[in-house]
DNA sequence: TGTTAGCACTCGATCGTGCTGAGTGCTAAA
DNA sequence: TTTAGCACTCAGCACGATCGAGTGCTAACA
């Protein structure tokens, strides 16, 4: 059995109409809103094949047909057309890209709240990867006797800062000397590039400062290496809350609880980190048994060309894939560039 | 009709099997499982006496009592038995606060992790207060030709930073000039004593250096002086799922809405800031009127002695008071202590 | 006078039943 | 090849009967 264009229309108006209703579509039903110039009788001989070919199934006899995953698939890569903003909603994400920001945190969060507010799902923003930005700015500040905070800016405009116990001789003096070194070794060097030559340059550098030499070294080793915890802005839980496919109780724990497990997620949207355009996963091609009711859509947004991070929504497989794909595309778009407004000029 | 000891043996079970069981306590119930030593019968006159005073309710004719607001304020007031932590769960406090901490943020954190484990109910933390906490240090870095980021380390451990616009003149030196001026001035001053008066001291101090003046000036109007938006620890909320008073949906939408909105949040918790003890508020007690069937349990932490933040606990009104208080309580000495070993040398 | 046993009554929850309507597959005619 | 017609299926809903936990009242008892 092939795939013909009246095939392609049916299987079209089935998953248009059950993504709109949320429920079974009957050949009547196609027959009666999509004027396909057929009757009911055909419209059922026709489906029984698509059910044979794998892209819709029945709930149960008497009920009628909801598009498979194989059906969301073959809808994603051949049959559904793209669909553009209204000027409302391109005013709305332009208005919030010229607010003036204080933080990349910002920049982030403003990108989730459209993605959530935009798609009616919920969204999720992976921050720059700390591993590829920059030092621009390292200090050590003291704060007692026994404590000093390390200060890192970077390139990618986040601030890293932790508390660091030194030890009990060490002056403010000798905090200078730390920080001026390392700052003089690191500037421009990523975390990630952070290599045992590196280290073994900047302890020539403080031989002659013997007695804090200790420090310093094991303050590379352990703060600066050791990678921060996963962040992600995550956000319009509440959106998928309203989805019909979310109205027992049960569900509702299962998603919440992996939605509470932000490691989990980054996984998730990293995997897809780099690739071009964006990426939709279907049901099971979300590696995570727990989600396999739903459906994300993620794309890579870039700085200076390099990915850095990823933007992505989670909804129903029953998602408007149409819409959400137009708007994780213009909002990777916005995003790379309101980074490249806020960052590109950064090295002096 | 007056409250007598019997009665109050009555309102007890019932509000400790109510607790227990989320179901309405009939006599019957009572008279077998708390051994009072009398019959079901005389139950049933007393649990009119308390219903006629207020104490509890009846779902419907042919149900149980189960116990009104201000029933729960009753037995919170004067019925409520101390309930000791276990050895374990002592243990697990002290386990939680021995690790080493990089950060504030991660006392808090840790806080509210316990917070919701040890009470099963969502726990809330509202870290240090910045308006109260002083400056420790603060520096302007150049990024690029017309940005910087302001770093703020303050005596509370939080590092606050922003990215601020500078004019295209401005050069590295003035940054330094400004930073050491902002530095002599503010260091140990708290955010909310920047007044107008330490306003003019900066201006006459940086007059000589007038291209730079118009920065500053705006740097301390805005950026130091607008508050950052309200920061709150959250968790645990999927516990609150479990609770059989949330298992219809609808309830879960309202609580999960009130939830996202962190400031409403924010001010609930900070409405008791500065009292002693353990704050309870029941049912409409709290003052919002979505969380009606919710209870809150509050206490304030401090630093030096002065109240800094609190920590909560909120639960349906059918929560398990004695314990929640217990844990709260003990937390909000653990948390205290561990921020005046973590900061508390800061003072040079 | 306070306590208790007995009894009629109430009412939510549960379960079975039958009906309805949307939807199908099959057959035979166009 | 398409379509009209028809028998069949089955989830969802409304209806009614039954059950049982729990009450309030009354009368007897200590």
């Amino acid at each position: 059995m092939r795939m013909d264009a009246r095939k392609q229309d049916i299987l079209l108006a089935i998953i248009t109409d059950y993504i709109a209703t949320a429920e079974p579509v009957g050949s009547r039903t196609i027959a009666r809103k999509y004027r396909l110039g057929i009757s009911p009788a055909t419209i059922r001989n026709e489906m029984a094949d698509l059910e044979d070919m794998g892209y819709i199934e029945q709930p149960h006899t008497s009920a009628g047909r909801i598009p498979s995953e194989l059906g969301y698939r073959y809808y994603v890569d051949y049959l559904m057309k793209r669909q553009e903003l209204t000027p409302e909603e391109e005013g709305l994400i332009r208005k919030s890209y010229h607010q003036k920001v204080r933080d990349v945190g910002e920049v982030i969060q403003r990108t989730g709240q459209l993605l959530s507010q935009l798609t009616k799902y919920a969204a999720m923003v992976l921050p720059p990867k700390i591993g590829t930005s920059r030092f621009k700015y390292i200090r050590l500040v003291q704060l007692g006797f026994e404590q000093a905070m390390l200060v890192a800016i970077m390139d990618s405009g986040t601030v890293h800062h932790r508390i660091i116990d030194i030890p009990r001789g060490i002056t403010s003096e000798d905090l200078e000397t730390i920080s001026a070194v390392l700052n003089a070794k690191l500037q421009g060097r990523t975390m990630d590039s952070i290599k045992l030559t590196l280290v073994k340059e900047i302890y020539f550098e403080l031989v002659k400062h013997k007695h804090i030499i200790e420090l310093a070294m094991e303050l590379l080793q352990d703060s600066l290496t050791r990678q921060p915890e996963d962040r992600i802005y995550l956000g319009g839980i509440l959106n998928i809350l309203n989805q019909p496919e979310f109205h027992n109780v049960e569900k509702v724990k299962t998603l919440l609880s992996l939605l509470e497990q932000e490691s989990l997620l980054c996984n998730l949207l990293a995997d897809d980190v780099g690739k071009e355009g964006v990426t939709v996963r279907i049901g099971r091609e979300i590696r995570c048994r727990q989600m396999s009711n739903c459906s994300m859509v993620v794309a890579t947004y870039r700085l200076k060309g390099k990915p850095v991070g990823s933007i992505g929504v989670l909804g129903p497989t029953r998602m408007d894939y149409a819409r959400v794909v137009t708007v994780v595309e213009h909002l990777t778009k916005n995003l790379s560039r309101a980074l490249e407004d806020l960052l590109g000029g950064w090295d002096k």
